[in-house]
DNA sequence: GAACAATACTTGACACGAAAACTATTGCCA
DNA sequence: TGGCAATAGTTTTCGTGTCAAGTATTGTTC
């Protein structure tokens, strides 16, 4: 029988590795997830990146340096310095250089970002549960098991 | 105990969902596989998105209009036209209007683009199985199973 | 204490992804 | 057969990811 996915991409042979249909599964689910959830942070002007600084600042409850945030999320410094110009343009956040390093920039999350952030929170809660709710919790368990195994055998690029 | 992704992005508090932590794996595991598999198109002057129009073109041993590619592909519409035109300055596939309807354009993979994904083949195949070779067959198979169970529950944005 | 290395960013160039608006061609159908 | 909708692509704009190279500041070492 052929695959879920096969059909999805319409690929005419079964996969013959079960690497190969793994590693394809990987990605089409998260492509799945991430267009959802971009689509929901998108209604409240933000990207999917711009969210996630701001819930890394909210968590932490305090300024960060840039570097800091950066390490935090999946990103390239580069990209950390121009994700961060756009939010302190939408005054989302604020940046100050260190007194006592000035090469240092720290970012502080503003009530105007706070805000944006509380206004998620529901709807995102939404839709990470409707994400799962077809499956049972022995199965949402198994899942977050594999995916952590998965990662564990990470090797050094 | 915290899960090994609490730690990976130091979270400070556990989750407090299992719905929240799925998804955050998901998109955490992806990252690392796209990351990995990017850099090895890189290696070849291609990117992800470029090697799966050509892989496509290859299985179909025949020339494709535009958003037939696009549609096996996850992406939208615009992004499809770009993505082409840079293939096409590459010399990887040649461009054709359809006589029969002429708002058609079929494109065509070349041999240059043949030859670039041969070179590709076998170092692909290398890292998808590193990716899962401290896995056991049947974590794997799960894990398949459980990825196309997420999304048999998808429902239209 | 002067030179060199390391750190913390910043900038510029290019490719991609997403949305909206536009062009060209074809199909429909009354 | 004339007009209008549908289809197939393209263009534009913006935000992002990645690489390479550059700047400012601080640490370190001879």
């Amino acid at each position: 029988m052929a695959s879920k996915l096969q059909n999805e991409i319409k690929k005419r042979k079964p996969f013959d590795r079960l690497e190969e249909e793994a590693t394809l599964n990987c990605l089409r689910t998260v492509d799945y997830i991430q267009s959802r959830t971009a689509k929901l942070f998108r209604r409240f002007g933000l990207t999917s990146s711009q969210y996630n600084v701001l819930r890394i600042l909210r968590g932490e409850a305090k300024p960060l340096p840039s570097l800091e945030i950066a390490s935090r999320m999946i990103q390239q410094v580069p990209a950390i310095t121009g994700l961060i110009d756009r939010l302190e343009k939408a005054e989302h956040v604020k940046r100050h250089r260190c007194e006592q390093d000035r090469r240092v920039v720290y970012v502080e999350i503003t009530d105007t970002g706070l805000d944006v952030l509380k206004k998620i929170d529901e709807p995102l809660v939404e839709l990470q549960t409707q994400f799962f709710t077809h499956m049972p919790r022995k199965d949402l368990r198994e899942l977050i098991r594999l995916l952590e195994q998965v990662r564990s055998g990470a090797v050094e690029a």
